[in-house]
DNA sequence: TCCCATTTGTACGTATGTATG
DNA sequence: CCATACATACGTACAAATGGG
């Protein structure tokens, strides 16, 4: 019998009876002795858990628990049901990151602004029974908003702009795909690279203009979310 | 710079130079003496290629090429767009097997009917400029149309059903996910493991009843095909 | 800022097991 | 049965990231 496999199954009903999502395991050093084998062998070990998104490598830091094994069931119901039209009205999510930055030519072709010019970013994440399920980038075409938005913090993005700002939003466009996750929607959404994730892009104008104010890429856990159309 | 990764690179162009799909690599042994390496980095390096889709493992036999490199570059422009509410009336897609099957329990309660009853099964597969790039399966409820269906080519499912059973069909709901491609899908859409697929779900109702007469699941290569909402 | 211990990542070397033809 | 080629496992060393002092 293998060995890495051995020691495969044997860190899974650990990580089932001891560890819980978040947490880290022993040293590779650690286990290798543990488990009289070389370093290497615990590595190959920790390969499939990794390949089965049930652990996540950091460097300098350690290897840590996303999930537990019998979570891992993909497309097996017990799905959460997401809303296609809701984007960016979202009342519970929280903001990962927000700043200025200047658009590359991608971002001002979707924003039908020039290259170059000034706009607001804004990173979200939205949970679900404690689960991080979906990550989505903002960015609003106009830096004058900026000194109120740098103070959002969760919440509904539209509801605060309306607040705020007096600002209305409307949808001009969605557009729908999946892909595999790139190495920060891995991170923040704990999952790996063999998961992949919907993507929603969308495309708001100021009620009763035509500009564009808000553009919006969402990233949701393909296996944890289906999204449904309103007819 | 790391090593294998540069080999990984340099391997990806000699494929795409000098490999044809089907081809092996030379043997491991053989390129660690060319690179100058161990023949532990060219194993790393040629991971990175198994884990993009290029190459395969054969113990034994050796690295075999799967496909060339540029075919996989993803979500960089050229996509086909399609409309998300068109499924069953595309008048492109192409028959591939229709037979009479029992529904499955899962099946059954898309369809509202009882299970094990018979229902008839469409699988058809839908091309654009000589790509495959969705594959849909339909089921229908009534057995009895069965004398008509089995002799449906191609063109629009929907159409078909109106001028052959005089019968209209009004969509009732539609759901939208993604996740890894089966190997039946890998094999009608000729991709890998490694490239998400798109599925909707869709329920349609006779019109002027709410009897589910068809449920359809089509799955869309994510790296070809975006779906854009109409507002 | 810098150093240091810890921990993962990469790369080397060697030996043996296992599948293929 | 044999040669070839990939798969696993041992060992060693150093690089790179992290976090604390």
């Amino acid at each position: 019998m293998k060995v890495y496999l051995t020691i495969s199954r044997q860190l899974e009903m650990d990580i089932r009876d001891y560890f819980s999502p978040g947490d880290y395991l022993p040293p590779e050093a650690r286990l290798a002795e543990r488990f009289g084998v070389n370093r290497h062998t615990v590595r190959r070990a920790i390969d499939e858990l990794v390949a089965n998104g049930l652990v996540q490598r950091h460097q300098g830091k350690g290897n840590m628990v996303l999930r537990q094994p019998q979570q891992y069931r993909l497309h097996e119901g017990a799905h959460f049901t997401g809303c296609l039209l809701e984007q960016g009205s979202l009342p519970s999510s929280q903001v990962i990151c927000s700043r200025l930055v200047t658009a590359s030519d991608k971002l001002a072709r979707e924003l039908g602004i020039e290259p170059e010019q000034k706009i607001i970013q804004l990173q979200t994440l939205r949970h679900m029974e404690g689960i991080p399920r979906c990550v989505i980038n903002h960015y609003l075409s106009d830096p004058q908003w900026w000194p109120a938005i740098k103070h959002f913090q969760q919440g509904s993005l539209h509801g605060f702009l309306k607040r705020a700002l007096s600002v209305e939003l409307k949808r001009e466009s969605t557009r729908l795909g999946a892909r595999a996750p790139s190495n920060e929607e891995c991170r923040l959404l704990q999952i790996n690279k063999s998961v992949p994730v919907m993507r929603i892009k969308t495309r708001n104008q100021l009620k009763g203009s035509n500009r564009i104010a808000e553009y919006s890429v969402s990233s949701a856990r393909a296996d944890l979310i289906e999204y449904v159309v309103e007819h």
